[in-house]
RNA sequence: GUGGGCGUAGCUCAGCAGGUUAGAGCACCUGGUUGUGGCCCAGGAGGUCGUGGGUUCAAGUCCCAUCGCUCACCCCA
């Protein structure tokens, strides 16, 4: 007896009663991505381990204890992606893609990896959408982005989400605020979590987005990043929600959004669903000005979301998700023994010929073939024995009706062609 | 890494306080139609009850361990 192997932990088969919704959603996302002028991109599986550490953030958790990393032929550390904005920076900056002028809008469909403990909603290799728009500072940039994220989700049969925004400053309005974030909370350090306790070392904002109720209380009296945000910034928010209003894209302001990504500045978002269960984020986002130039690129603002796929699907209102149902089929049935080489020939000639044919191939008797007809939907069935040999004819049923005529052997591919 | 729930047929599940050959529905196969599907009827196949150990005259049922799944914490899509 063998061993049965199961998928690794954490990773999903997507069988093939679940590809065809997969498929609804991507296309989806290509045709939208195409009308708002987002050019796809493709990026390896793994990058060099570095580019992340330096990208999302060593304190970050993805990098501290969720990367899936290995090293190849015993020295280069690489690591499978756990996100995909680095790795797009990187091709960016790699190929200038800069030098094309304007800004570089990019989209992607692919697959992450973060080691955690899956739930519902999160898996260890898990898929997203996302775009970069990578070359304007300007607030336009920032409402097209977010208004993309909601206008896609919308479009993908989502009704129920909340958009929530912020804006946690450039870095110098951002040290400001964690220097006096950090005098408040080590007012009540003993009331504190131990992981926040050590956050307030390493990245104190991250404390803003806990969920533990009692660091909640703690937390309504702390100041607000808001009131730290120097005149730029705060001009830029004002005239991003004013993008928003007028385009009329609800949301939230939530001044304890910060994100467990250290890229990002001023402008961050999420978009979330009441019907998933705790990890409830359908989609992230926000500004990073500086990731560019921290990446050896020259001095460029940018700003993009990622959105989660099982998540999206499971939060989906179920629709139009027929749309790539199997087209009708023929069915090639061998009514005797000798007839069997006949309808395997038959059978590939029309599907050259374009058909969408299928045939037994099991020896299986006339009743079970055409019960299989039944079974896959089909509309009709050609029926071949020793009688129609003989006459160079096929039994040209209708599966509806359950009418029969026999047409020509030679003349069959024309019968079902227009 | 921590905690809760669950593991019985391909699928969804039942199995009363432990008691003889472990059930249902759906799916599957065969026959009713000696070459013709769907509906109906009759029959059939399919389970070492996750795995290992223990308690007991007797374990799917109780106990322990282990593996797996799942939800939640942490964090994120």
């Amino acid at each position: 007896m063998s061993k049965i192997f199961q998928s690794v932990k954490g990773t999903k088969d997507i069988l093939p009663d679940e590809t065809p919704r997969w498929r609804v959603l991507e296309q989806t996302v290509h045709d939208f991505m195409n009308r708002w002028g987002y050019k796809e991109i493709r990026t390896p599986v793994f990058e060099q381990t570095d580019l992340f550490v330096r990208s999302v953030g060593k304190d970050s958790d993805v990098v501290s204890k969720q990367m899936y990393t290995f090293l190849d032929h015993g020295k280069t550390s690489l690591t499978l992606k756990p996100e995909l904005t680095a790795p797009v920076i990187r091709a960016y900056i790699q190929y200038n893609i800069a030098l094309s002028g304007g800004v570089t809008k990019l989209y992607y469909i692919d697959s992450l990896f973060r080691q955690e403990r899956p739930q519902k909603g999160r898996l260890r290799q898990f898929q997203q959408f996302g775009i970069e728009a990578i070359g304007s500072p300007h607030p336009e940039q920032d409402a097209e982005v977010i208004t993309a994220a909601y206008r896609l989700l919308q479009e993908l049969g989502i009704r129920t989400m909340t958009l929530k925004l912020n804006n946690i400053g450039n870095k110098s309005s951002r040290v400001r605020y964690r220097d006096v974030l950090i005098e408040f909370l080590s007012d009540h350090l003993d009331r504190l979590s131990k992981t926040s306790q050590e956050r307030i070392k390493t990245n104190p904002l991250r404390i803003l987005d806990t969920k533990n109720p009692e660091e909640q209380t703690i937390l309504e009296k702390a100041p607000h990043i808001l009131d730290f945000l120097d005149e730029d910034d705060r001009k830029h928010y004002d005239e991003v929600l004013t993008y928003l209003d007028q385009l009329g894209v609800p949301y939230e302001q939530d001044h304890q959004l910060v994100r467990g990504l250290d890229y990002y500045t001023r402008t961050t978002f999420e978009i979330i669903s009441p019907k998933l269960g705790a990890q409830d984020a359908l989609c992230g986002g926000g500004r990073y000005d500086d990731l560019v130039e921290d990446l050896g690129g020259k001095p460029t603002p940018a700003i993009g979301f990622a959105a989660g796929i099982e998540r999206i699907l499971l939060a989906m209102d179920e629709k139009n998700m027929d749309s790539l149902e199997p087209a009708p089929r023929i069915y090639l049935a061998a009514a005797s023994e000798s007839a069997r080489s006949t309808i395997f020939k038959l059978g590939i000639d029309l599907r050259n010929a374009g058909l969408f044919v299928d045939f037994d191939i099991l020896y299986r008797s006339l009743k079970s073939q055409l019960r299989e007809a039944n079974r896959l939907n089909c509309v009709s069935a050609i029926i071949i024995g020793e009688d129609e040999l003989i006459e160079g004819v096929a039994q040209v049923k209708d599966l509806q009706s359950g009418e029969q005529t026999p047409v020509d052997l030679d003349t069959i591919a024309d019968y079902f062609l227009p």
